[in-house]
DNA sequence: CCTGAATATGAATTAATGTTCATATTTCAC
DNA sequence: GTGAAATATGAACATTAATTCATATTCAGG
């Protein structure tokens, strides 16, 4: 384990780790991993190469912090979003909403998570394997629901990638909104209700 | 144009050529194109450093080469996967086997698609946006098959969203074959079949 | 205030790597 | 066979970037 980071014991180290963090953000998201230094990170955030490496053992380190922050915030931004659902339907239809508004609002996040295919392939098989493994334990508790004659794994690598891609639709467009959000979950939905649900 | 680079004038020359291009597909396949270097290439090709440069003049010249051919495989790899077939579903299930056999094959060019995402987000908008255009025109094609209470553009999405997760999901495993695809193919199309065709 | 722990600093280190170039060898059309 | 063009070679160069470390400063509990 290389991509380690350590908290800050004091409200000055803190201040210090969250000016390396929101650099990281900025700058990962803008120019990418490889083209973004530990010199370009340092800069903005006036910090000295020294301080960086007290927080962070490697470049990789921050990298993978900010990834997991970043799936903690979407599954939080999902969590929220379908709590007091009761069927699976609802459940996913607010699910797909939520994830596609959290990559409206922050299409950094969308990006450095694409982006760690070729950071690092195994954190990249890491996130998605552990999205899939979540999704078969809740798809499993509403038998009732969901088909029961397709592969659960199958089914959350599709519901992913329905997810990413009706998602990627909307980064597409000019000036996306809410309501078009709201037009794609819907025809989504239309798919979903005879293919997937009973 | 930093990108270019020169076929070779002599049968010699040809085989060196050859030979770059060869190791370039295996180790940008495994390593990704930044943590492979030019000494990593050459060192495969068993060629010089100024032999490279003869024929391409960067890195990144090779990497570009890779992609076009790459890219007119896939279209070829599509094309000849459901020529003469006639209904919708057919087309749809073997063009699915198709994109994911190819992607087991060769992995580079399925990962070079996604990591265009931070090479040149343009191309990448274009490539998808181009893409599903060619799908709903497609689509329209099979009125009597397809149903039409949903949104074609959204369909499109869906479908290549399918296509590169369920890719994935084959990818990730440690030694993937033919009848891992046909089963995550034959689990996808049980949800289309109900979900998208009449 | 004292003091050990935590934090800050940035020059120095180490390592990697893309590219050039002067020179040597080989090819092949004539 | 000849010679100009094509090809081959790898040491040298130039640059960049990640990481370390000795030293200085600051913090926070007692």
């Amino acid at each position: 384990m290389k991509e380690k980071f350590r908290h800050a014991k004091t409200k000055v180290g803190e201040k210090s780790f969250n000016k390396i963090v929101k650099a990281g953000k900025i700058l990962f998201a803008k120019s990418g991993y490889h083209s973004t230094s530990i010199n370009d990170i340092i800069a903005k955030a006036n910090v000295a190469v020294g301080t960086y490496y007290i927080y962070f053992n490697s470049k990789l380190a921050l990298y993978h912090y900010l990834l997991d922050e970043y799936q903690e915030k979407i599954r939080e931004a999902a969590r929220e979003a379908t709590q007091g659902l009761t069927t699976r339907r609802e459940i996913e239809r607010e699910g797909l909403k939520a994830f596609i508004m959290y990559a409206m609002k922050e299409p950094l996040a969308y990006k450095v998570i694409w982006e760690s295919l070729f950071v690092n392939q195994d954190l990249f098989i890491d996130y998605y394997s552990r999205f899939s493994k979540s999704y078969i334990e809740n798809l499993k508790k509403f038998k009732t629901e969901v088909r029961e004659d397709i592969d659960l794994e199958t089914v959350s690598f599709i519901l992913m990638g329905i997810a990413n891609f009706v998602g990627l639709q909307i980064l597409f467009k000019d000036n996306p909104h809410e309501k078009d959000v709201d037009f794609v979950v819907n025809e989504s939905m239309k798919l979903l209700d005879r293919g997937l649900f009973k």
